[in-house]
DNA sequence: TTGATATTATACCACACGGTATAGAAAATA
DNA sequence: TATTTTCTATACCGTGTGGTATAATATCAA
């Protein structure tokens, strides 16, 4: 049980600084302290590691996101709540969320984009429910929960991005400042 | 003549597919039709490909956008031809703007990354020269430079992201709407 | 204590990796 | 024609890759 997430946490370290396929089985076993049969029992191969290390991490923030998704027909405040979660989950999570990144924005045929990409579903699909929620009150929005949630996940990725990048804080005006951004956009 | 720029295209094609650490000499080799030791007579090495093969594809779009960023004291006029610069690039350049996409996105210790970097920053030492000299024409931006060109090249390499992705369309249309949005974010 | 199961290390495998020494052609120069 | 330079192929190198067969050890239930 230790050792399962020993490497999990040096496997994240590595991919997030390095990349997948920069690194090897042999040196996260190094890292962790143990060997790679050890590795291989736990993870089956390299890319079990990947997907294990990508979900387990995911987890965390998803419930976070779960329940700050809750609509309670404020749809401003719901908003806020959940570009909060990203951006407190990215600023608590720096290491993990860099790789997250790093892995969606991978080449398509890549292992670490195909790994990463049910993940960005299972966001998508939650946020798209959040705007079909939302139409119910909003009813211009109605038939565009698609765009929505695309839109707005790409706009809290650049944001978090730029903070890693440093041009950028996430704090409480940032975020306010990214949903009026946003919103100003879906209505014009 | 011929096989140098055969080899520059194999790997264009391949290193946005898959990515540079994933897709190994020989597989370029193959593809182009030669053998490894006339690729290391032209790059030198693996590395020195990659810098050749993102160079010699920014420079077209770098002398479009040379010619887009000349401010004559209009700036929603130059925002747009550098805005429509870069989407018809993104456009027409698909393999090629998805590779640069993908490596300035990749982990900081990275070849593709640290390959990228100095092309990223001339893009933005380009753009920040823009909003200098916009400057003079509109005090309220002074001293923004630098947050102006990050935020402006965030917004363009995300909305054709989204095309890629086949969310959007890189019409006139997108275009105008962008811009709008980049302003309406600076002036609040 | 016994027996089964889960966990770990030693040692190894075939293979692909990036890169090169050597030398043969081809082309240009003298 | 002789010579030098550019370009290309054969064949190879050491190293590291992902992955595993085997067996020893630890854990735990009966």
């Amino acid at each position: 049980m230790e050792n399962r997430e020993l490497i999990l946490e040096c496997a994240l370290e590595l991919f997030s600084h390095r990349g997948y396929d920069a690194v090897g089985v042999q040196e996260i076993a190094e890292k962790a302290g143990i060997t790679k049969p050890t590795l291989y029992h736990y993870f089956g191969n390299k890319r079990g590691l990947l997907e294990s290390v990508l979900k387990e991490n995911y987890l965390k923030l998803e419930t976070a996101l779960l329940k700050a998704a809750d609509y309670r027909r404020d749809l401003p405040l719901t908003l806020h709540r959940v570009v909060s979660a990203y951006f407190s989950h990215a600023a608590n999570h720096p290491v993990f969320y860099r790789m997250y990144i790093s892995m969606i924005y991978s080449p398509p045929e890549s292992e670490s984009f195909k790994a990463a990409m049910p993940v960005l579903q299972r966001q998508l699909e939650m946020l798209e429910q959040l705007f079909i929620k939302a139409a119910g009150d909003h009813g211009n929005m109605r038939g565009r929960h698609k765009p929505y949630a695309v839109s707005l996940l790409a706009m809290v990725n650049t944001y978090i991005q730029m903070c890693y990048s440093n041009h950028i804080q996430l704090n409480n005006e940032t975020t306010f400042k990214a949903i009026h951004q946003f919103m100003h956009g879906i209505f014009s």
